[in-house]
DNA sequence: AGTTTAATATGATCGCGGTCATATTTGTGT
DNA sequence: ACACAAATATGACCGCGATCATATTAAACT
């Protein structure tokens, strides 16, 4: 049945959500249209109305799930501390949307993978200018190294197994970065 | 046909280094059992008389793959070096079977995930004995810091679409980890 | 109000990949 | 040598998921 304009906004853009959602919880792969449809409460045959393909999907939530995360603002301290947390690791599905995905772009297409490529510029980007600029000569070097030590470190604890090991990862790598810089 | 008991085993290995190669290549999900048998030189019905499915493939080739790269020892300074280089990012079939597949792991049954537990905490272990102990007081911290580090600015890097950004990751992340410690 | 058209629902198609049944060939032990 | 068993080859089955064709319903416009 036909619905109103502003319904499609409001149902595209909740296919977008769960999808985000869904995809970082899951990984692409796990994730169907069906499945993504359910969620935002439409049946799969809709979907095309929406996107051309589900690689198009997986570029546009990618993107969404950058813009929605970068809104988050911290002073660099306490974002680090509340990357590195066990909230963090433990909420994948709205978490930061490259360490759950970053992994696996490698795999897909180029408009998936210029997305992705967006999103992590974006991220530097952001954190560079939310450093001080007291910390070292070279606010871009430590955006990088802060961003990639990050990143490494919840991709490893969530991949472990033991959850002393993957509490230690997060504990150690927050506690090492506070003493180098 | 029958072989060779030393053929079975040759064989049996031969799958395990190719599924090994194929899944940090294109990942688990886009390696089926067909394209490794083949790429082992058999074909896809003998396969379940040396594993009794893919997931057991799976954890078996994480486990050789992590024992297979444990074998190059280095010094931690010119591990970090070929580490974060063009040509370990480039190499990926050959390459860190973490910095490949850890973050595809939590998708994978527990058998998988574990193998992935246990090359995680090797790799610490060892890293961690291959530091100096005049560095900091906390070599175990020092490992696990270095080695988030490491393996975030690797997927990074492979993320990336630009090879300009791509290349500034790896060289920023090696210049940051060389003055923090 | 009536006609048109757009958004969604229903159902079908098609290929792919994991798994298994059966056949074939050849090493292994007597 | 012979019988047996084991390793692999061939081929089929099965379910799943992306995509598309058609139907249906209600908004949009005159």
């Amino acid at each position: 049945m036909r619905v109103t304009q502003e319904q499609m906004r409001e149902n595209r853009h909740r296919i977008l959500s769960e999808a985000s959602r869904l995809f970082r919880e899951k990984g692409f792969d796990a994730v169907g249209i069906a499945e993504v449809m359910k969620a935002a409460g439409l049946t799969h045959g809709g979907f095309y109305g929406h996107f051309a393909s589900k690689e198009e999907l997986m570029a546009h939530a990618i993107a969404q799930a950058t813009t929605e995360v970068s809104g988050r603002c911290d002073d660099p301290q306490t974002l680090v501390a509340k990357y590195l947390s066990p909230a963090h690791r433990d909420n994948v599905a709205d978490g930061c949307p490259m360490a759950a995905l970053a992994a696996d772009v490698r795999h897909r297409p180029p408009a998936t993978r210029s997305a992705m490529s967006v999103g992590i510029r974006s991220q530097i980007d952001g954190l560079a200018r939310a450093l001080p600029d007291d910390v070292t000569a070279d606010r871009r070097r430590e955006a990088i190294g802060t961003y990639a030590a990050m990143l490494g470190a919840l991709i490893l604890a969530r991949a472990v197994d033991e959850p002393t090991l993957s509490d230690e990862i997060l504990s150690e790598t927050r506690a090492w970065m506070a003493t180098a810089p």
